[in-house]
DNA sequence: GTCTATAGCAGGATAGAC
DNA sequence: GTCTATCCTGCTATAGAC
């Protein structure tokens, strides 16, 4: 995995800015040269490593996007790794605190999510990926973990639109940041998203059935 | 209002196939030469109607978008026109009703979120229009109606945020939709999106402080 | 692997006839 | 108001020298 030459330097110094460029503006917005710009390197280097611009649009999502999912994920499990057999409640909080303060930078994290919501939008080859090796492994595990505790009466559908819907909320305070703000009157600093992370959990918790009101966080 | 000759209904038609469009694959990937051969019109009407893309855009928006939204929060409004002075969970599910199954069709509604989703992750000079006029108004509207029921001990910006969580299910559960169905493993039919607004009903209405648990729908 | 140079095309915008 | 014709810029992609 270490970058020993030049040429693989240059490959993942396109892959970073590409990443950050498509994410702020999304792929039709950003030219070739203005990745390779940024990457200070010659236009021609992406054709060479990546053969044209959508291939690298889906290989930011294999080589960056994916291995960041599943870092987010093993931050999630390693949040839960305490509890042997987590209440709901513990599971959403656990979850919303991978999500928002997981184990990225804030940058890196909002990064993430725009990505994704750009994804989401507008679905390319990329969102097969995404959705097989990200989505469905972690919808698993949150089942799996919340069944534990009620393995009988468990509305699986339910429970994945429960899931869904704090995707839903993580994507949003993420993306949309500028209308948030406006509407709450708050710049994203710390206090106010460790507020958001702390209303997300409330606003959740509630909703994964009645066995939750016998725990505390 | 009434459209009487051509070239209205030339900027019309415009309009329209440009909100399509834009809503669809986002600003930067749609041409004009798109835009105009989907109106069946010249290409130099765009430049003669509106200037330039990007103030056809803003126009969209100010001309489609927002008379659209006015319309939503009107049907929000006879959602809770019947009740004297509603209930927390009362309130959201007008919401939820108005904002998913509301007064357009299914094409429609989509549209308008996708757009909405496109503008709030990269927003333009179009959000302070958006901010202004139709999300702010709607979380006063909001406020006012939560806060007659329990208006001393409200934590405002709880409740501004509750708000927010909701619309971003409601997006999401819109503009995520080939997502959704891979994970759930349903299409969008009629049945299923009943499903979702009975689902985010549900998910959200806890939210809103223990006033709540009194009443029923 | 990296560079320059350029082919080849699509984009937004405009001028000017009708 | 609508059209054709066209300008010019910027794009992706490639060929070929180094």
């Amino acid at each position: 995995m270490a970058l020993r030459n030049k040429t693989d330097m240059t490959k993942e110094r396109i892959l970073d800015e590409a990443e950050t460029l498509f994410a702020l503006k999304g792929f039709h917005a950003v030219s070739v040269r203005e990745i390779t710009a940024a990457a200070e390197c010659n236009l021609a280097a992406v054709n060479y490593h990546f053969g044209n611009k959508d291939n690298l649009y889906l290989e930011v999502f294999r080589s960056r996007w994916l291995p960041r999912s599943k870092r987010l994920q093993k931050a999630f499990r390693d949040n839960l790794a305490p509890y042997d057999c987590p209440t709901p409640a513990q599971v959403v909080e656990a979850l919303a605190q991978a999500f928002l303060l997981g184990p990225f930078s804030d940058e890196e994290r909002q990064r993430h999510h725009m990505l994704i919501t750009k994804e989401l939008s507008k679905p390319t080859p990329a969102l097969e990926l995404v959705v097989r090796e990200a989505m469905e492994p972690l919808t698993r595990y949150m089942i799996e973990k919340l069944r534990a505790r009620a393995p009988q009466d468990c509305d699986l559908e339910g429970t994945c639109l429960n899931i869904l819907s704090i995707f839903a909320q993580v994507l949003y305070f993420n993306f949309a940041r500028e209308a948030v703000s406006r509407i709450i009157g708050h710049e994203y600093d710390d206090a106010f998203k460790a507020r958001l992370v702390e209303h997300i959990v409330r606003f959740s918790r509630t909703a994964f059935g009645d066995g939750m009101k016998e725990t505390a966080s």
